[in-house]
DNA sequence: AATGAATGAGAGTTCATTCAT
DNA sequence: CATGAATGAACTCTCATTCAT
């Protein structure tokens, strides 16, 4: 069931098969219950190979996150160019995340759903990660509304707030997309922006949501 | 630390006690990560009666994830009254929904984080409920719509879709509410509407948003 | 091999074999030799029940080293009467040593070979109740030097070196003893007593040995 | 912290590496402790060359032991004049013996402390190495006694048991003063000499110890 | 209604040891 | 002469679960 048993090869490919066979086991089982045997054993290495390329489960599973994390940044800056029109490069990043995780699950579901419920270290490497998509979208909304012609700025903290928002939609339809059989990453990004850009678009305008006055 | 020993209760009170110990203990550990031991030592009674009452850990979760379920779904729509318009409903549901998780973290965090983790049995459970708040939110938005005099109805896939991104929003924003000192429920509500009204206000009215043209 | 399996003991009476079993296991193959394994089943126990009651190999191995101590402590002690003359108070405390470690190889064999190879926290156990038993050596040597009208009294310092000596001397015999068949502990006493007491009467006399002069 | 690693060096030297490095380990971690990497790495070299030298941990540990052994006789050979008085061979062999294990802690920590606690192999390698010792002594005493002009000779067994008493003290100290700093080797023969000889010399003129009366 | 006593099964981790080069 | 790559076997420890009272 596992890979191809290929013996003596070089440290590096070794450590990418172990990587790989960490990820998809951390992925569709969970940290506590994906067990070193069975990662060891779809690697198609002994445990002990995994111990001393890996040390321990926790440098394993941090291994992994850091791995994924920096391989979905690179997606979506890869999928951005700079000097396009601010709505253009928010367009263009959302696509690339959504295709990234729809390509790759396990690795999505380790940085969102595993590394987020297993502890500070983990959930730490997560939020460095995080922070990094946040600020490049709060960067980019800043810009529109420049653009946009908003006189007065908006104020930073809402601007962060939506960014939040955001990014915390674009999550959860990441999560939706890949659980759902008939959902494509294009549609996902689609229905992100329409709901998301006119939202934002009134903010830069300046027209706030209000609540509805009580009923008597 | 524990629940004060009390000793001869009536079942019923029993199980609510263990209930209480197991929804801290999964919500903070983890499904996995939490003990029977320590959830039977905070309850306040011994393992072997945890498992008369309950069986078992997996039915323990699963009766946790229900309770849990029925509260969240309760309080909504406890918060919310028929007769009033789509927005106003919209509205206090919203803050009904962020109020009653930022009163039960642990039982939010065995919702939203530990039940979707943990393999199809619990998952499922969580999807009910789930499916449950997305048609009241799809109902509403509807009725909205056509409040707002749309003509041709809006496609339901499309709704579907909004509605599951403004829940998926409304989900992130509650953990990210729990796990930020400083952000009330009423802040994280707000910041939903603000973010999601408007847009979905554009589509009500038929505009729609479309991706800006390639450039050369 | 092990016990006879008998069920459902008081947790007192079960530690008490445990115990057993332990000192046999680690006196005759040594600490990291021993496996808790084997400790269990010749405690006629299942492996977590002994993790239980002793928490780890660690703290086991405390145990051993805390009841064996006092047992050896305890023996001496009861051998002594205080009133009697100092001579004759050594010559039983050096009886019942000698006895006791015949009678329980394994527990000399935990307390003196494998509690003081195996790191500080073992090594120090030991040091206390030695430093017990060499104080009470001191003690009686003092004594006795007193009761042999020495008038300026022995420097302290060459007093603890002697019953140094003295503790070191018995502790080799006494391993030697049990190694060895055929010599009894009565045997390994007298040995001691006329090895050690002629020397110690000589210095308690003020003869002190002078290295020969130096041959051309 | 290892050794300078340098290459291709014969078969001999690197052998003493590996053995200077074992004892070290041995001596500092224990025998089951010490790990073969360990050793290896401190030696310098890989661990399938330790393995091509020395074949395994137990041959390895057995050199080592051998190699201390002969060296610890040796320095007690080297340091005595057989021409000489028999008192003052001792006392020349007693300060080679403590200048030796006070020289090479880890050495004597080996063949006293490591050896013994493992096994019949090991311990019967020692034991070779103490018979001789205890023969050399027992030869000194038997012919001090003679230079003391006793006639009816000593009964063999009990010059056994006192050189037997006399090499435990001895290698009581040996430990002793290696613990304790500030104990040097020089006083530690002093200590043993002053503790011993007198009562040597009472059994050599036929003055023996007699237990005290028993008390009414 | 409630528990002290007990365990089978499996987790992570480490070690002495060997190929293939 | 020397080693990077690899493993079988064993270890300490934990957990969900049950029996006898």
């Amino acid at each position: 069931m596992g890979a191809v048993k290929t013996k003596r090869m070089p440290r590096a490919v070794r450590e990418q098969q172990m990587l790989d066979a960490a990820v998809r086991t951390f992925g569709q089982r969970g940290y506590m219950a994906a067990s070193m045997d069975e990662i060891a054993e779809l690697a198609g290495v002994s445990k002990p190979l995994v111990y001393l390329y890996l040390n321990s489960k926790e440098d394993l599973f941090t291994a992994c996150i850091r791995r994924e994390a920096a391989a979905l940044t690179e997606a979506v800056r890869a999928g951005v160019r700079p000097g396009l029109p601010a709505d253009r490069q928010l367009w263009d990043g959302v696509q690339a995340f959504f295709a990234h995780t729809a390509e790759r699950p396990d690795g999505w579901s380790v940085l969102h759903l595993q590394a987020r419920t297993h502890g500070e270290p983990f959930a730490a490497e997560v939020a460095a990660m995080r922070a990094e998509i946040v600020a490049f979208v709060t960067r980019l909304v800043a810009v529109a509304a420049r653009e946009a012609h908003r006189d007065p700025d908006l104020p930073e903290d809402e601007v962060a707030g939506l960014a939040e928002a955001l990014v915390g939609a674009a999550e959860s339809l990441a999560t939706w997309a890949n659980a759902t059989p008939g959902v494509t990453a294009r549609q996902a990004a689609l229905t992100l922006m329409n709901f998301a850009w006119a939202g934002l678009g009134d903010l830069m305008q300046g027209r706030v949501w209000t609540p509805p006055a009580e009923p008597v």
